[in-house]
DNA sequence: CAATAGGTTTAGCCAATGCTAAACTTGTGC
DNA sequence: GCACAAGTTTAGCATTGGCTAAACCTATTG
């Protein structure tokens, strides 16, 4: 059987870099459900699983399905038939989402990208750009 | 019950977004394993795929199965027991990966990020912009 | 040319994320 | 203060993407 193996070092990190996709996109659906309904305490008052289901695009049944696995989590809390609240932590997941969100959002659009694409684009990216990457996209923000 | 609605074009595009992302979840799986394909063919002559489950972190039975879909998907052929090659359709998302990739990873390192962030931000970001964006992206690359 | 080591596939499991349809609460309005 | 409409939850299903362990080929080598 062929057994080559001509540059041994590249495989792990590229491994490496695979891994870390597939962990945040656990992740990502969390961040994305938290920063939600944080809109809409802020935007609203309450959050409310049906009005979370219809931004997000899915059915109720997975958003009360979801919603058991965040509380777990230690994200959120909810009594049944009652509106959805964050916890410490969901809050401070959620500000972080802001955050990102906003630099990304913000470089897109000073990169020259127009609203709309911005906003869909900025919604893709945000879970996958490191601290590093941020830290650039702010410091370009800041020197333009 | 409460039923109010505020601001009812926003809700309708942010769900659209999430729904791309989504979507767009299912094809990243599929590039990743295409391109990896691509490069492997490229580089080695041959891609097996033991191969391709040790640069992906990932077992080789998850391998197998995830063959099957890409057959399935026209993406790509193989024999049992045997190396994996690329359809027409499946050479040619890998070219669309790569083309992303590369502009995507350039970008990075145009606006001062280390190599190895570039390249692990890189691989979670390009599934994620649009073509709009990469064109930006490129724009910022010829001008710099 | 047969044994065997080592790469591949199958079988069977799990968790996450969606869905629809049916059952169940709740709060309003009469 | 009860009925009912509308909002929520449960039940049950499907798919994707991962895993381990066991069964199975293949090609090298003695």
């Amino acid at each position: 059987m062929p057994q080559r193996a001509k540059r041994p070092g590249t495989a792990k990190i590229r491994s490496a870099a695979f891994r870390r996709i597939r962990a945040d996109h656990s992740s990502e659906l969390a961040e994305d459900y938290v920063e939600l309904i944080a809109d809409l305490i802020d935007e609203k008052g309450e959050a409310r699983g049906s009005e979370v289901a219809m931004r997000l695009g899915v059915a109720n049944a997975t958003v009360v399905k979801t919603m058991k696995r965040l509380q777990d989590m230690g994200l959120v809390t909810q009594e049944p038939y009652r509106s959805i609240f964050l916890t410490g932590d969901g809050w401070k997941m959620a500000e972080d989402g802001r955050r990102k969100h906003k630099i990304v959002e913000a470089f897109l659009l000073a990169l020259g990208i127009s609203e709309e694409t911005a906003r869909i684009d900025s919604e893709g990216i945000e879970h996958h750009v490191s601290e590093e990457t941020l830290r650039a996209m702010a410091r370009f923000l800041a020197r333009k």
